[in-house]
DNA sequence: AGTTAAGCGAGACGGTACGTCTCGTCTTTTA
DNA sequence: TAAAAGACGAGACGTACCGTCTCGCTTAACT
């Protein structure tokens, strides 16, 4: 067993390849769906030989939901410098907007390949949403606690009110979700039982 | 085309075979999820050929559909003659039990199967879930007009902010999905937006 | 058991039934060779259905070989009044035109199905060909007997080297199976072994 | 396309696997006729998989063709130093043994495969019968040259007539194939004509 | 500078499921 | 009561993708 911190022998891993193979998977599930976007689709689209793909990544999920990632970081920043519920708000606009585009077809496909594979979507928890949630929650709860978010409920139980029915609607394709049903979606969600100020210290 | 009532020629269809291959279906989806559930196994378990199965379905995922409708509508009635906050509330615990046991399992796999082929879960949507949401909206606006149910929100909104939230927490694995999160998510929601003055104990 | 010359009750056996799926058969073989002649294609085109033609026949091979006959002894007539030499010459020559044709097609067609079920062509000998062959013997044999037919050698063989050859050049697709081609293989056989002294003038 | 002289890439193919299969088809022809030659029986018997074969191999077709090839140059040599009139009648009694054999039941399944494929079995005399034939013609027309052999008619016609006979009374079944009638054969075909000496120029 | 170990492309391979096809049997209604 | 209509179980077809396995070439770190 060569020295942890050693250099590596022989020659190194080609992060060339790995960046054409996230972005060529990404490609083709924006384009094609799951269906197109078979193990040697990928390799054809990104010139990445199978083996070289199965050496970095354990199976087709595994490299879906690192391309997914890849986009979603990258275009859905959740601002910790704003105002709370402005934050909240603004992110769930912008995933929105999103999910009607190339992403919302990626994040479908990769929901999907996890949910066959496994029978939940656990592994994309793991990999990718409970950091996102755990970022989501923590704003919700500075907002609580400066007093600008005045719903005394459960922060996680908040943050799956809002993403949870926003990913209900795209999933089922159920029409109506449009800026003005997110934006009712959020005020709603956070200030419930705003009136009922002084019950519930939980 | 035949006359509609005309009686058809030839050897009826056998709605034995239809029944077996749908609780083959069911049976593989709930033990060896989408995987298992592949033409030849249900074929096998049924004892049912595979041409026949492709007389009766377009494909794996309108059967499956089937197979879900065929329990689902069976074990989750949505009560029309209770209050409506209460048939409500009933309706949504006994849909997060059933998630725990085979039914979750089934629907996991059917939606995986939707979102794959698809690249949405529209079908699923047509063929059983419009209904379903349907009889939910109706219920909901009953309590809004008899003034049971105080918040003031579209109806279609509030069923999908307590069945989105559900279905989220469930799809994602994450844990706190039990009998006090479902009541607080009902009452929550339902409510939202009342001045609520008498502050319920419950 | 009803009484053999009561008259039939119901409904009777369509003899038209029967020709037109001989008919469809030929047809089906002529154009589209074995793989053309399905039983189902032979249903569609003669407007009997497939149990009517199980009543009848064993099977693909029966009905193909039965279709065969019924144009061959048709097509095919061998003289018993003529010269014999000149019977199996005549014939032999129309035998080969039929084979450029339809005829041809068909019979490969037969052939192939009865050497794929069974391993051999012994049930179109026993249903067609013994008795076409034992025809053409007798008429070698009589041809030997009044001193035309001079090569001394058993009969059996002469008509096996005449027909087997010509049939050797259709089945492998030789060129050379020509009117010019068949008078020198017939001369050939019947007068072989003779000391032919004064050379025929034909 | 690559340069025909440069070396392959990727994994070489496996002459085991190409072996594996031929012996398989050859075995199960043999012992079951063309109905028992399926691929699937095939792939399960030589335990190669069926994209490997269709890879390799066309259809059943061409699969058979090689397989009957394999044994059949092995088998069945021609002699070319021997006095023609032997090496052909030596051939013709050890094809005669072998049609009785293994090599017999093969060779009907694979021309009762070609015939129902093409309508004619051209593509067998391409793939094999065709170069057999040349050589035994070759043979013939040296015989023809040196005098052994007296007939002076084409050696095409006279090897046909002497194969054509042998394999017309093989493939109906005919009984009375054996040495005697073979030698008869042989030496009534090449001898014919002989008499005329100085008749028939052409 | 030469050796050596790993990365990498190409592609063959066994396996499994797909959706289609035909066969021969079975079960109805129609004539 | 025979025939038509057509559903059905069985099983082969040819295709597609999976994940594994050679190969031979390339690349860099280590002698």
């Amino acid at each position: 067993m060569p020295h942890p911190l050693a250099k590596p022998r022989g020659r190194p891993r080609s992060e060339l390849a790995a960046t054409a193979v996230l972005e060529a998977a990404y490609r083709l599930c924006a384009s094609g769906g799951l269906r197109g976007a078979t193990i040697q689709a990928i390799c054809a689209e990104s010139g990445v030989s199978k083996m070289t793909i199965y050496k970095w990544w354990d199976g087709r999920l595994q490299l879906l939901i690192d391309a997914y990632m890849r986009q979603a970081t990258l275009l859905l920043p959740l601002s910790e410098t704003e105002p709370p519920a402005k934050a909240i708000r603004a992110h769930a606009q912008s995933y929105v907007t999103a999910l009607q585009g190339d992403l919302g077809r990626v994040q479908m496909a990769v929901l999907a390949e996890c949910m066959a594979e496994n029978g939940n979507s656990a592994v994309f928890v793991e990999r990718y949403l409970s950091i996102r949630r755990k970022l989501g929650v923590s704003v919700i709860r500075r907002g609580q606690a400066d007093g600008s978010i005045l719903s005394p409920r459960p922060a996680e139980a908040l943050y799956d009110q809002i993403y949870g029915t926003i990913w209900y609607r795209f999933q089922f394709g159920l029409r109506a979700l449009n800026k003005a049903f997110v934006d009712g979606l959020v005020e709603a969600v956070l200030a419930d039982g705003a009136e009922k100020k002084q019950s519930k210290p939980a």
